[in-house]
DNA sequence: GAATCATACAACCAATCAGTTGTACGTCAA
DNA sequence: TTGACGTACAACTGATTGGTTGTATGATTC
């Protein structure tokens, strides 16, 4: 059912949003989106515990932001632009709701019999 | 000091993700995009509580992206886009910071030597 | 094969979250 | 002035979060 597909949008949209929602992620995801690191080289950049930032990583690879490549006997996150540019179209159809409202308040003005 | 503008911004990005990481906020943010909605006429609109719906707008409010109007008895809520434009700037600026890694991965193919 | 490095994950804890019910207060209508 | 309506907020609850430490597993190096 169409039903299911949106709820798993809603999922999925839930996820992104949250990974977003926290300073030391984005942080991950501005040094990801410029180029590759493995967990622990971005574990050593944060005042935290590998393991909390591991979780992070995690996070943001179950929201689709990231991925990871195995090298050697590391594990390389390198960010997906895609989904950040999938949030960014979310908030573009926010904005469109609001476009069409203010199209039709225009209509109003410039038809003012009723 | 910059550094308190920073954590204050990286608080209101907080404050904007966290609110819209949730599906009845922005099935809300939706709504009040669209047009002006008292929280009571929000609050018919969804299963739970008036007090539950009423604690989402407050989020909502807090975080900036949406505004309230008294109106008579009535409170009536309108988005505000520049908000969400706002947010869509922030994704905006992660796009750049891939891009700037592409831009390098073309010029070292560009120029071979070293 | 043993020691080491990089990672993953479980178990735990305090704090926050999303929901509930109940109460209080301002505004409107009779 | 009394009641009903619309809103806000406090107090509570179970679930989730972001952090911790400890342990297990895989790949690398000696």
């Amino acid at each position: 059912m169409i039903r299911d597909v949106i709820e798993d949008d809603e999922d999925r949209a839930d996820a992104l949003f949250h990974a977003l929602a926290d300073r030391t992620r984005r942080d991950i995801m501005r040094r990801v989106l410029a180029g590759e690191y493995s967990v622990s080289t971005l574990a050593a950049s944060y005042d935290m515990s590998f393991a909390a930032v591991q979780k992070h990583v995690a996070v943001l690879e179950r929201a689709g932001l990231l991925r990871k490549r195995r090298h050697g006997r590391e594990q390389r996150a390198s960010g997906d632009v895609a989904a950040v540019r999938s949030v960014a179209s979310m908030l573009t159809e926010l904005e469109q709701v609001w476009r069409g409202r203010i199209a039709r308040i225009d209509e109003l003005i410039a038809e003012p019999e009723d």
